[in-house]
DNA sequence: CAAATAGTGTCTCTAAGACAATATCAC
DNA sequence: GTGATATTGTCTTAGAGACACTATTTG
């Protein structure tokens, strides 16, 4: 027991040599865009938070929000403290996707990311209104696996379009990992880790727990299910979305009201799931 | 340009505290019981490797192989060093499991792990032999989930029964994290790292994808059948197992014979999926 | 009324589970 | 022949997809 003291006490880790850890955060919004008439719901867009570098490296480049682990903090505190500092928002979501350790991905050095996926909700976005510097923005997501292993992955915001080509490596095992071909005016490696989180998301939304997060405590189904769509970039029938989330969402007594059609009841989340 | 240059050379990492990095690595195989009978198939069982502690801190207890990562290496890289340096074979799979960042999770200091789950083939345990030191040894598994989250693991190894008790927190979102309520005399969070490991062993295992990886080049259905079932800890009828797979493997020539009873025809891996 | 979404019921198809039946070896 | 696994075929059932139909609102 002594000895165990004595050793700790003597113990030194400066003796070896240390990498710099940074927490990067690949924050997700459901942004709505306006729709051509005034009965048609909105069309839903996934956006993604991106930061212009204001200095070097990579400086007046698009980038994730991160920053470095910091002394007495878990990896996702400082994912979750990165977050809250851009957004002002502590997301509801937040899921693991990867250590992204290449020896040479960052030029100042020696620095490995741990990235993950967040979710910004509706509501929340509202909270925060237009940031007042315009070097932070939400970009629209296109992600798309053209032919074979190869994706591409375009982020638009206004006139801005980064446009990222990457290869999907060792597909179907574990989680997956891109190589970027064209990093399309991303900073670091990061088109590689949205990739990734893009992947991490579309997994998870499949099993309706993700999704409520995007959206407010109290929401319609069709939103829900355009939640869904909007993220896994595919289309399903109503009455079978219907029937597949009845057992995740409990009725309220409330309605959606004064929409060009009939009102549509407002569901929650339910906790407890059914047999 | 060349201010970025002049700002990369003299940017000093060192500003900021980092640190440490490990990768531990949660190695799987599957270990054969000596069957009752001469014509019964052996019973299998999921065993991990794990390292009894020479030095401080933790001395004398069990531990995950791990080490330090190091300059100019992956993660990734650094955990298939270690695994190699402890069994001189290299894993065909290895899957990442999560980072372990709490602050005091090791008393030598600020240190944080990426865990790997790796799988060790029935082919290189043979090549192994018996380790000529009695300080790594392969421990067979139980892991339970007696009711509600809370989850039981039992290595046993001869006489060797270490036991620990684990809490799931968060349950259905992303990786499965585990809060360790009773270390069972394992070192550090190994607890977590492993009854983690097996989570993500169990849901690989569901898509027959890194079961192969357990067993030779050729194999009988009912061996990769037993490899399943012995990770997921379920039973399925043989017939129905031969339909799930028959998409994921050919057939050769070989026969398995010598048993008492029918051959077995034996099957390889198929890399191009079918529709 | 027209346009649009909200919501229900039901048919079909497929994949998984259950089970029965046959095949083939070593002893 | 006996005891075991190997292998095939088929019945049943649960869940997803397709689709038809009704309900309700606002301009």
């Amino acid at each position: 027991m002594d000895s165990e003291k004595a050793f700790l006490a003597s113990y030194r880790l400066s003796d070896y040599e240390r990498p710099s850890v940074t927490a990067d955060v690949a924050a997700f919004r459901i942004g709505n865009e306006d729709s051509p008439s005034y009965r048609k719901n909105p069309e839903n867009k996934l956006q993604l938070l991106l930061i212009r570098r204001g200095g070097h490296p990579f400086k007046g480049m698009w980038a994730l929000p991160g920053g470095f682990l910091q002394k007495g903090e878990t990896l996702e505190q400082c994912a979750l403290r990165e977050i809250r500092e851009e957004t002002n928002v502590l997301p509801v979501s937040i899921m693991p996707v990867g250590v992204f350790s290449e020896p040479d991905r960052d030029p100042r050095g020696w620095i490995i990311s741990g990235a993950y996926v967040s979710i910004i909700s509706e509501e929340s976005v509202r909270q925060i209104g237009q940031d007042d510097a315009d070097d932070a923005q939400w970009f629209s997501v296109s992600f798309d696996g053209g032919g074979q292993n190869v994706f591409s992955l375009t982020l638009t915001h206004g006139s801005t379009v980064l446009s990222a080509k990457l290869a999907e490596e060792s597909p179907g095992f574990g989680r997956p990992r891109f190589r970027i071909l064209d990093s399309g005016r991303l900073a670091f490696d990061h088109a590689a880790i949205i990739a990734s989180a893009l992947s991490v998301l579309r997994a998870e939304a499949k099993n309706y727990e993700a999704i409520f997060d995007f959206l407010p405590e109290t929401f319609t189904l069709s939103a829900l299910q355009r939640v869904q769509e909007t993220i896994m970039n595919i289309s399903v029938l109503p009455a079978n979305f219907r029937r597949m989330v009845s057992g995740y969402v409990e009725e309220t007594d409330e309605y959606q009201r004064g929409n060009g059609h009939r009102p549509a009841k407002l569901y929650r989340r339910r906790t407890q799931h059914p047999v």
